[in-house]
DNA sequence: AGCTTTCTTTGACCAAGATCAAAGCTTAGC
DNA sequence: GCTAAGCTTTGATCTTGGTCAAAGAAAGCT
């Protein structure tokens, strides 16, 4: 890879635990990748030869069903950690939802590139335990929230971690954004049919909570009522 | 600790990772600790002052909703790692469903014994990214399945991680086990009303695929179409 | 541009599961 | 043993969100 150290997911990828020397041997196993929206990078059980940083863009983690039912287990942005390392195959299909840019490594060499730096391996235990909790937020969505809750929370955590640069330190929310997929893929991430996603939609925006510019763009109007929508009814 | 060398699930738990000396270390900063069934051991929110491996019973992390739903999102057994190391606060209550038997450590020891750890480290790193995977088949179930599909979903699991010493290597499923807890808690683990469990139960009692002898007792009569049951519809 | 394809919204209807209510069973206490 | 307090099951009805169908809007292509 050319160069980690202009890297713009330097600080907050995993890569921030390491000394720059340390970064330059990590930075010659890697190398750069950019992904087209809808690529799928690792399928589910394969023997997951890669793991990878995203630099830009937003990919989704997914479960597909035999009879072709999809769940989205998690979606990933900027500076988030991708695979598995350490032995398992990948029980989840990664697919980019915009283009996308990775910064990518074979398993085996991350794999012993982590074992010889606790640092690292401490960044990625953190993060791994923050996802964790992620997705148990997201389970209790998809176990006890209504439709209304669910698109009202996608909404918010959208703004949340759709920044720009992704790195104010200060909880910056964003009260315009791109929506990083269509309405079949948000129906997946929030268990919902995409008709009913659609409904729901109108209700918030009619209700003057939100504007739709276009099907892609949102533009919170009123945060307060959008943030007691995501928490109970 | 008394002795750490005859715990029974010392080659299960992350413990496994360390020699014998090693583990006398740790066994010095743990103290065994019985919790009656319904006892909560850390509240969402708490500094979360401790971590624990679980020695025996079953224990239940939920998330509380303000208006009294609560989500259980995810069911721990022997040898598994309770809390949440390094920083963070709890975010979920940890509920003891049965008596259990825990070995607790403070936070603040467990965090810097680690540290110097790295093979602990690497095993508890394994073992969030197994309940990461976890978590995300649990997602699957309460974003995509119906409440028939829920219930044998939560059988095939039960019989399969409630073996009585868990450390068989094969897959040991057992045909006949008791349910750690109540209707009211499983509906809270599965995302469903009580009703709605006590129907399913008593339809696929109906179709001759289980028993219920007793309100606390499953046996398994045809654990080909329980599996069916689980995958599909 | 005009035409096709794909995505989104809206409407009408349906069904799975929730809610409300009551009756059976267990369990625990006296 | 008897009674009371909880669980659990079952029934009747209602609601939310799913399904089926069609009309509108964008985006792509020639």
């Amino acid at each position: 890879m050319s160069d980690c150290s202009t890297c713009v997911v330097r600080n907050r990828a995993i890569c921030a635990s390491l000394e720059t020397d340390e970064l330059q041997l990590l930075s010659n196993l890697g190398r750069k990748r950019t992904i087209k929206r809808g690529e799928t990078l690792l399928w589910e059980g394969d023997p997951a030869p890669v793991v990878a940083n995203i630099i830009d863009g937003v990919l989704k983690l997914s479960v597909n069903l035999q009879d072709g039912r999809e769940q989205i287990v998690s979606v990933m942005y900027a500076s988030d950690f991708i695979g598995r390392p350490f032995g398992k195959e990948s029980p989840y299909r990664v697919t980019a939802m915009t283009d996308a840019e990775i910064c990518v490594f074979s398993r085996s060499s991350f794999d012993s590139f982590a074992k010889e730096h606790p640092d690292l391996q401490n960044k990625l235990l953190q993060r791994t335990l923050d996802e964790l909790d992620r997705a148990r937020e997201w389970m209790t969505m998809l176990g006890k929230k209504s439709a209304t809750e669910r698109i009202a929370t996608l909404l918010v955590e959208l703004s949340d971690r759709l920044t720009v640069d992704g790195c104010s330190p200060t909880t910056l929310y964003l009260d315009r954004f791109e929506l990083p997929t269509d309405r079949q893929q948000i129906s997946d991430i929030l268990g919902l049919t995409i008709e009913t996603v659609s409904r729901q939609f109108t209700r918030i925006r009619k209700a003057g909570i939100i504007e739709l510019p276009d099907r892609r763009t949102v533009i919170i109007r009123d945060r307060s009522r959008l943030k007691a929508l995501a928490e109970m009814a």
